[in-house]
RNA sequence: GCCGAGGUGGCAGAAUGGUUAAUGCGACGGACUGCAGAUCCGUUUCCUGGGGGUUCGAUUCCCUCCCUCGGCUCCA
């Protein structure tokens, strides 16, 4: 297991993660958002946490990873209410697309999505607990937190109980013995879905959800939890509450990470804003590799700035920079000779191990993508410099130059290689013999038949590239697929 | 008000107690090409919010001020 670093945002430090059972790494990550569809923000967490836990597979850790579905709260019922629906059907709905966005985002390492109200059970246990030991008390029918009996509250964000005054947007409940208590359980609502409870008929608060999940299925202590930075107050603060005091083992988490919010043009992006700019609309239009390259070209903790009609086509111009010399590879080595060709100088094969190595080491130091990224861009250059080589290079020679790409593709989910279906064999067979002919038309001067053969593998996405007396191809740009 | 994250070139955004402060986008020039594309080379020499301090040396460490964004019970 390779050793790395990571920022930890209760104790505001970046140290060596160590696993509480090695190799496993329990994981959890609050990002699922379905009472609605989902903005360009939203993917932002999953594809940093796609990012860790493909880091931590390719470093001999075992990771489990669990992404929560809330799928019953407020804001589902609110909604539900107002288009008629009820509230888990429109939550499933939503976690559908979801789940198509994550696919073409290429976010794969998600082994489970608990679904919250299958965990009624955990969740009535762990009230239970709450309420027996003293932190919580009964109300009206409800069952609330009493933060003023769990003396930690407010570390992790830095919150301070007594600093919730000015400003404050505490509503007024007379249940509560005191304005900073959250609900554990609601009382029910006509209407609404409800749980029979030893406290009367209801449903769960939002944050107790999540520590059942994780008290079931992680244990009561685990390794990393992340979200947005805007869910470190108060919803992480009241899990750290909740799980502390039902269970008596501390920490909940060893390492909160915390995501750095997308905003619009320096406003956090919201409903309540009205700035929210469609996840899957621009999954259509750029695909999922670009919006992908778009995360991780800043670092995960950084605030990202979404400027419409600009920020996404400058990442599509430098994603297409970025994995043109991969597709070339990928190119060269589908035409290259079983055997022969030249091979690669010592000197450059020992540095493509080297860059691996130094990607490795980046993202070792608390997820550095964006220098990791740039590392690909020089490298490069060194691939498009060797490929324009006189003499053609052996398939070896290109798998060593494709060792950076390869690491690329296995740790921050880029550079895909085309798809290969049924047929791909034909498709090149034939897009070899439309080059031959071309170059046969060029070799007699008929330029007007070369540039007709090769508008039409362009209507075909293809584009040919005329390099050192030969001629590749690759698909036209980078997009959907 | 309190808590947190930030302020770096035309733009986006890294990093570092010390020679020319990454990388990309954009721009300009050149090479290559039948043309184009892609690529390569070069230029974009005066970019680290203000003021103090520590130091031989600060963009980096400390103090302070200013500004932006987020959180303060809907929030990825």
């Amino acid at each position: 297991m390779r050793r790395f670093r990571l920022y930890d945002t209760r104790t505001r430090q970046t140290r060596p993660f160590v696993p509480l059972t090695p190799p496993r790494v329990g994981l959890f990550f609050c990002g699922l958002t379905p009472y609605a569809d989902a903005h360009i923000g939203h993917a932002k967490g999953a594809v940093t946490f796609d990012v860790l836990v493909r880091a931590l597979r390719r470093w001999g850790y075992r990771p489990f990873y669990l992404q929560n579905v809330t799928n019953l709260d407020d804001r589902l019922i609110a909604r539900g209410a107002e288009e008629g629906v009820d509230p888990m059907t429109l939550a499933d709905r939503h976690f559908r697309r979801w789940l198509e966005a994550m696919e073409e985002l290429r976010v794969t390492t998600v082994n489970y999505y608990p679904h919250a109200t299958d965990y009624l059970p955990e969740i009535l246990a762990q009230v239970g607990a709450l309420v027996d030991k003293g932190f919580a008390y009964v109300s009206d029918g409800s069952v609330y937190y009493s933060v003023a009996k769990f003396p930690h509250y407010g570390e992790l964000s830095g919150q301070r109980s007594e600093a919730l005054r000015p400003g404050a947007r505490l509503e007024v409940d007379p249940s509560k013995r005191s304005p900073e208590d959250f609900v554990l359980w609601k009382a029910a609502t006509p209407g609404e879905p409800t749980w029979e409870s030893p406290w009367g008929p209801g449903r769960p608060g939002w944050h107790i959800e999540d520590t059942a999940i994780t008290a079931r299925l992680l244990g009561n202590r685990y390794d990393i939890h992340g979200g947005g930075l805007d869910l470190a107050f108060p919803h992480h603060e009241a899990e750290i509450a909740q799980a502390e005091a039902a269970t008596g083992e501390a920490p909940l988490v060893n390492f909160w990470m915390h995501v750095g919010l997308l905003t619009l043009k320096g406003e956090k992006m919201s409903k309540s804003l009205g700035n929210v700019v469609s996840l899957d609309e621009n999954l259509e239009t750029f695909g999922g590799e670009v919006v992908r390259f778009y995360y991780l070209n800043v670092h995960y903790r950084g605030p990202l700035d979404y400027v419409p009609g600009k920020s996404l086509e400058e990442a599509r111009e430098a994603y297409e920079t970025l994995s043109a010399p991969s597709a070339a590879l990928d190119a060269a080595l589908g035409a290259a000779p079983p055997d022969g060709g030249e091979e690669l100088p010592e000197a450059l094969a020992l540095e493509a191990a080297a860059k691996v190595e130094r990607l490795d080491e980046l993202l070792a130091d608390d997820f550095r993508t964006r220098e990791a990224i740039a590392e690909l861009f020089t490298w490069g250059r060194t691939v498009s410099s060797s490929l324009e080589r006189a003499e053609p290079l052996s398939a070896a020679a290109l798998a060593q130059l494709a060792l950076p790409y390869d690491w690329g593709r296995e740790v921050l989910g880029l550079f895909e290689p085309l798809r290969e279906g049924p047929g791909a064999d034909a498709l090149r067979g034939a897009v070899a013999a439309a080059i031959s002919a071309r170059a046969r038309a060029r070799a007699r001067g008929d330029y007007g038949e070369a540039d007709r053969i090769r508008s039409e593998l362009a209507a075909a996405g293809l584009v040919l590239e005329d390099r050192a007396g030969r001629t590749s191809w690759r698909a036209a740009r980078v997009g959907p697929r």
